[in-house]
DNA sequence: CGGGATATTGATTGATTTCAATGTGAGTGG
DNA sequence: CCACTCACATTGAAATCAATCAATATCCCG
């Protein structure tokens, strides 16, 4: 890996600046640069509970490395998960006093911790900081309504293919993208179940527009016929 | 359509004051409290687009009366609503200058329109105005999550119960539900045909879960059997 | 009272789920 | 270093459910 420590003052502004999801945005203020102002940063292991749905929202986290679910079991007892959390990312903020979610460490990472209560007051005393804070939440938002278009769409390949279309343009190297969740927690990302998942990924080396290297790499080896099939 | 009533193109700022209907949800201090102040209320025909993706976001909309569907196209040519609005929620909230999706008066409607640049200047001098707008937007985050996990759910039944438990909810007869929005509008909202959709509630009335009164009217006749089937 | 838009219903098809078996690979301990 | 093992992934066959294609039926709206 190249440069997996992005705890940086104030980041070199690499090519794009992914500080979230946020693909469209432009490179304006980043929206978390406190965060590293005032937090500690705390290691989770593989598959830990960061914090569950319903607890108290006492903290706000980022992702220094590593990778973290955030998820909802439904009423039928299935997962869904509502987004994958890269180094750069934060998660866990809330307006209210409660997560709405639950959150695990994917595989062990690192994970900037803040008091939820430390960034209320700065927001209450500067202007720049609710915005950010403001910011992040409506980042989050983009990607909620990207997830919602995505499993509106209909067929397999087009939700496996908006995936990998989303993972590659976070990922640092370009059309090899490192995949630190498995199967099943792709399915449960896209609505799907994990022999479809796997199956479609099959499909599609067939079709030359990937190339499988072991079951946690993909390499693109043809992203027009990719953004083709999610058409 | 008939009328190309989509009169303020640039809608002048009259100071308005209007009555306005509170949100059935979380009832701690509104959020939109000071539109009503600021804003000009304008009528909308029935299908006449109100703002249109990629649009500079210049205006932030409640609705009085009717309702307002949000969408998006994708790349398949298959609209994804994102949201319906019912009198007193907000749409058109952006954190940046532009739209990220169109909308478009279901029914002939009654708006009140705000300059987004006024709640910005209002934001910046005080803090309950920012965090007003950052709560709106962590409301509209949690109505995109548990869209999320309607469509993550995999059954046509699950997806409708789920629609009609949401419109329920928001509505103010007790066990009538109103629905504004056609069968196509629900399944572009749920990612089914309208067949389905059309199927589905026959199915449920069949259940004897509902009853259909008109094409544009559900009675929830039995709520535990619809919880049922919605797990 | 039309008449066009909207909704229901039917028959068929096809994709995804489900159930089931096999394959693979990373980590461990002998 | 190799064999073992367990978790994860792939592959196969069958069943199921929603999409599709198609034909009415109904509801408004003028």
């Amino acid at each position: 890996m190249s440069a997996p420590l992005k705890l940086a003052q104030r980041p070199e502004n690499k090519t794009v600046s992914h500080a979230f999801h946020g693909r469209h945005q432009a490179p304006t203020a980043q929206p978390d640069a406190d965060f590293h102002l005032i937090g500690a940063t705390v290691p989770y292991a593989r598959n830990v509970e960061i914090f569950g749905e319903g607890e108290p929202a006492e903290y706000v986290y980022k992702v220094i490395e590593g990778a973290i679910r955030t998820y909802n079991i439904l009423d039928d007892g299935r997962r869904q998960i509502g987004a994958f959390y890269l180094p750069g990312d934060v998660f866990g903020l809330e307006t209210g006093t409660i997560h709405r979610y639950s959150a695990e460490a994917i595989v062990n990472s690192q994970v900037i911790v803040v008091k939820r209560s430390k960034l209320l007051d700065l927001a209450n005393r500067e202007a720049r900081v609710a915005r950010n804070l403001w910011t992040l939440t409506a980042q989050e938002l983009q990607h909620s309504r990207d997830l919602i278009s995505t499993l509106g769409k209909k067929s397999a390949v087009q939700r496996v293919v908006s995936f990998l279309l989303e993972m590659d343009e976070r990922s640092a190297a370009r059309d090899l993208i490192r995949l630190p969740m498995s199967r099943q927690d792709i399915a449960d990302y896209l609505g799907l179940t994990l022999e479809t998942v796997s199956r479609t990924f099959t499909h599609l080396e067939h079709q030359d527009a990937i190339e499988l290297a072991g079951a946690r790499s993909v390499i693109l080896r043809n992203r027009s016929t990719l953004r083709n099939l999610n058409a």
